[in-house]
DNA sequence: GAAGATATATTGTATAACGTATTGAGCCGT
DNA sequence: ACGGCTCAATACGTTATACAATATATCTTC
């Protein structure tokens, strides 16, 4: 195996992009529990040999830990050691969590999951704020879409202002844990996104729906917005599937 | 304000219950910031001082602000210091971010998010639930059933096949994402079952609606599922009102 | 062979020192 | 008088070391 006779990063060299030493451990050591590379049960070394083995401080590997104990992916115990969790208790909507997801190509399994939770949550999030949005806000939600239709959602701005519609809506629904939940999943999407348009730009423009979504909520019409976020929902869907298939056909 | 002439507890006890003391501290500190003493943007103090005033070691303090900075409850910056965040970032449906709300008793606002969630959640879950499942999984149903009939749900082992009986419905849903909100979703209710429980018993047997949930599950009826568990919420939600009108009445 | 005491390895906690980045005040120039 | 720049103080960030607490494993004893 390795030699051991000096600090060495073993394979784990910490992508340090202007983060803080524990914080991007912490991402490192996540990417690889979520990668499966290092599998639910799995047993770390021990904290004084780990972080000899990373070539750092303990202190910094024990916050590292403590990180991912919080979002229960790992879990301490005296003499036991530090080990990985089953996934069922990892926190898999965790803002972090996700973005250490796709750190790595998600699988398609994830993507079924996410599609499906939005499928369910942002069509009854649409109806709760057609339902209790003020006026304030659906004028804001015009701006956004105002600004989505002069970049369009090839930009960067342009997508910010999609972002920001979204946003918009969940706001309105008024429910904390909606919103907390909602951004999370818009987190996701992200990054979906950022994978879509990795090789082409999108097929076509969804600007009709959301000005149908957005028509919806200031009519103060729960059904109408709920199935015109389905729709919306719908065609995301139909184009991710679209570039996964090219995936399949041409993969790296 | 405070004379600072020794080590102090300045109010702040950790409430050492078998925990960890970067555990318990994050738990204690986590809550004060739920109950909203610290409220959002509060600065704490220094962390040699801090640690000084609570009479703790500064890695069990720093410890315990990296659990919360991974829950999106504070943020450190060097030389800024560390402040609670705006709660829009906080990560509400962390299962100790909700046990730590319900420490305190939890607002009428937070229940009514917290049933409206499940209201869009649950029922899709049973829905997936009775298109997924397998045998074995409608046959562990039964069996946490029948148990939930011997016991009732008075009792911890009733309450216990409850949960099982939920879960299972969970499992079978086949969405790792939808059982990670469940599973916190179902954390929050047990609390406010705790809540619940505290002056009287349940009022009624909610064991015909579980069977009839059961059934359209077996049968494989996605749309009969999603309509009993909408009742079997409701029926939930109707307790959960008639306890909090009660706790109207009669306070402490 | 089972139960209890002991040994030991590993995490948990404490302390001290130094590095580093950010902030904000003060200075200088325009 | 105002704006931008320099610089130092401050608080977090990191490291190192020592010791305490604890759970596991081993060994002993009945």
């Amino acid at each position: 195996m390795d030699d051991h006779d000096g600090p060495q990063d073993s394979g784990l060299l910490k992508g340090n992009l202007n983060l803080r030493l524990h914080s991007s451990l912490a991402r490192e050591l996540g990417r690889r529990i979520l990668s499966g590379e290092f599998p639910p049960g799995h047993l770390f070394p021990g904290e004084i040999e780990f972080s000899h083995q990373l070539d750092l401080s303990r202190s910094a590997l024990r916050e590292a830990f403590r990180i991912l104990s919080a979002k229960g992916l790992v879990e301490s115990r005296p003499k036991a050691g530090t080990r990985v969790t089953d996934p069922a208790r990892w926190s898999r909507l965790d803002p972090d969590v996700l973005a250490w997801q796709f750190a790595s190509e998600p699988s398609p399994a994830f993507l079924r999951d996410l599609f499906e939770l939005r499928m369910i949550v942002e069509p009854a999030a649409a109806a709760a704020a057609a339902a209790r949005h003020t006026e304030e806000q659906t004028r804001q939600m015009a701006d956004a879409l105002d600004e989505m239709t002069t970049h369009g959602l090839s930009t960067e701005q342009g997508r910010a202002a999609d972002q920001r519609f979204h946003s918009l809506i969940i706001e309105a629904a008024r429910n904390q844990l909606l919103s907390t939940l909602s951004s999370s999943i818009m987190a996701a999407v992200a990054w979906t996104t950022i994978f879509k348009q990795r090789r082409r730009a999108l097929p076509r423009d969804p600007m009709p729906e959301h000005r149908a979504l957005h028509t919806a909520i200031v009519a103060g019409d729960a059904e109408a917005a709920r199935e015109a976020m389905v729709v919306l929902i719908d065609l995301a869907l139909a184009d991710t599937e679209i570039s996964m298939r090219e995936d399949e056909q041409a993969p790296a």
